[in-house]
DNA sequence: GGAACTGCCCAAAGCGCTTTGATGGCGCAA
DNA sequence: TTGCGCCATCAAAGCGCTTTGGGCAGTTCC
């Protein structure tokens, strides 16, 4: 059933149908019921290419995921992002496009997309220190949201971000007050750019703490199990091991646990993890009490959000690049205690 | 830049060009060369909406993820299947449309995605004993692929499936002759069909090894770390206590870990673990030495295939409904071992 | 009573592409 | 020279929708 064909079941023009159905106010109510019950009855939607053709609007909003060729792995918090983002999208009546690309055919990619103009806006997933994507998109004038930041760029573009810095820097002085001096970081990777700004804060509590930073206790990788695992067994088996660690995620956090729980030791008592909790919907830190003592920041939360900022920067084009900046909250769990005496 | 202007550029009409690009056998050799060309240089790429109108193929294939409502959460093998296959669509040029919807509007969000005519297939998640949406689909005509059966239907649907039976079966099976007497399974939500044949298989196992099934050693739930460690606290203060756990994914392994754990247990000494393992990016068993004795399945793989399907199905539309049977691979690692005697 | 609105509806022109059905030019055989 | 077939190209129709620019009543205003 198209247009036409339901104009002509109702004696009317096919512009009278498409006036009525998009509510515009030069229809009589009376038709506009009539039209509204027919195109019910008869379950007519619009076709979409013929509207995006003549509206020049997508009603699409497109999401570019960088897949990682090392472990060839989309970050994990990206499903909950995208449940977050798709229930505005939703809301509006916009479709999500999601691309995964490697590294390499990036930009290629994207001009793509824009030139194809089967997106309104973008969202950039895994923003590094410095990215060519954004001046890319500006550079093609198609709305867009990162989704973090890029530190070494101008800041004039939209964007959404947890303060991961303030987050790891609270998380360290915490660690410091319950009397750690040998903290040990395992980060992910520091060209990404939430990741460079965790290890500042870091850096910076440490300091304030009057503690020298070890680079035999700073690791940064992909932010698997594994990583976690090895980084955490390397560090404890050497002369002075570290009493706390600082996990950038849970599943990395898990990764530590287990090589604690290998060497014998207990978590909060002989050692103290803190990690970073996107608040995953299948990974829950704990249900009443937490496993982890994290910062906390609800990546869903953060995928609402974006689409929000996205959707009203395609609805009003003259208007500023949104930003948003997100704290984390510090909460305590049973992985963290008073630093061991040292023997 | 639009196809007639580049026409004009050539001093061809749009025709020729739209000829050139596309293929077609009736344009010389040296004015496709010179089109080509053209068109890179302009960067040149057809409007897809334009293209959808007039060829009535979408390009586009769209999945549908149930979003469940008790926890929020997508399923965390989600990001891996989707990469796996969005390399297929990339390949074939197709883009990938995502929609995520609660149980309640599911229906409706299908009929709209076929009436409004932007996808070509379907890609079905998560299905259930019984699915009213391989029904609707095939009413709908659109081609589909469901990753997953719907055991209680018809089999004459397309389909991409693990032997989820046989897998829980040989695992079972496994604990059985290393002794294990009472032997626990922590389940996905046992209305998944996936669920259930696993269940189906343990059942199977037991039985053949003359044990009878304890309700009270059988969980089933959402796949959490939580379900896993509640479980397993539960079964372990219990009078009769298993020695043996079988855990649908790995998060929920994680959580019975921690749960032996906590009581002072070892895994694979004290206790015996296996899980099935989807083979995920970021939750890789272990490196080099698994940690987990698990039913591997690659869930990227199925991803890749369920897209291959699809899109051959596209191509071919007479073609009858293709169907793959994948089998886990048992891999031994650390978390089994005999069962310890009695005390 | 005529002019100027207003309310409701319609015809037709696009949007950018593909595809059908010509068209003109050229070589070749009769 | 005429006629035929083939090659390379083109004009125009159409995909299903929105939107511009009227048009025709009936109403209001001076």
């Amino acid at each position: 059933m198209n247009l036409k064909e339901l104009a002509e079941h109702l004696g009317l023009s096919p512009t009278t149908v498409s006036r009525a159905l998009n509510g515009y106010p030069e229809v009589k109510e009376t038709t506009r019921a009539r039209v509204e019950a027919a195109a019910r009855r008869y379950n007519y939607t619009p076709n979409a290419w013929a509207k995006g053709l003549a509206t020049g609007r997508a009603m699409s909003i497109g999401h570019v995921m960088p897949v990682s060729k090392m472990h060839e792995m989309v970050n994990p918090v990206f499903g909950d992002f995208i449940t977050g983002a798709s229930e505005a999208y939703v809301e509006a009546g916009y479709d999500l496009k999601l691309t995964l690309v490697g590294d390499d055919d990036e930009t290629a990619r994207y001009r793509a997309l824009s030139a194809k103009g089967n997106v309104d806006g973008i969202i950039v997933h895994g923003p590094h220190l410095t990215d060519r994507r954004i001046d890319l998109l500006r550079e093609l004038g198609l709305p867009f949201v990162v989704h973090g930041r890029a530190s070494e760029m101008p800041a004039d573009y939209a964007w959404i971000d947890m303060n991961n810095r303030r987050a790891f820097d609270r998380a360290t002085e915490l660690l410091i007050e319950l009397g750690h001096r040998r903290i040990a970081l395992v980060n992910g990777l520091e060209h990404m750019d939430f990741a460079h700004r965790r290890r500042d804060g870091f850096l910076a509590a440490l300091e304030r703490g009057g503690i020298d930073a070890d680079p035999a206790l700073m690791r940064a990788g992909e932010m698997t199990e594994g990583l976690g695992f090895r980084a955490a067994s390397d560090m404890l088996a050497r002369p002075y091991p570290p009493t706390a660690f600082l996990a950038s995620s849970m599943v990395t956090a898990m990764g530590i646990w287990r090589a604690l729980a290998a060497r014998g030791l207990t978590m909060g008592r002989d050692v103290s993890v803190i990690t970073h909790d996107d608040d995953l919907g299948y990974l829950r830190n704990g249900e009443d009490v937490p496993i982890f003592t994290a910062t906390r920041s609800s990546v869903r939360a953060a995928g609402r959000t974006a689409a929000e900022m996205l959707l009203r920067m395609i609805g009003d084009p003259g208007c500023a690049p949104l930003q948003t900046l997100m704290e984390a909250e510090l909460i305590l769990g049973q992985s963290t205690g008073p630093a061991p005496r040292p023997r």
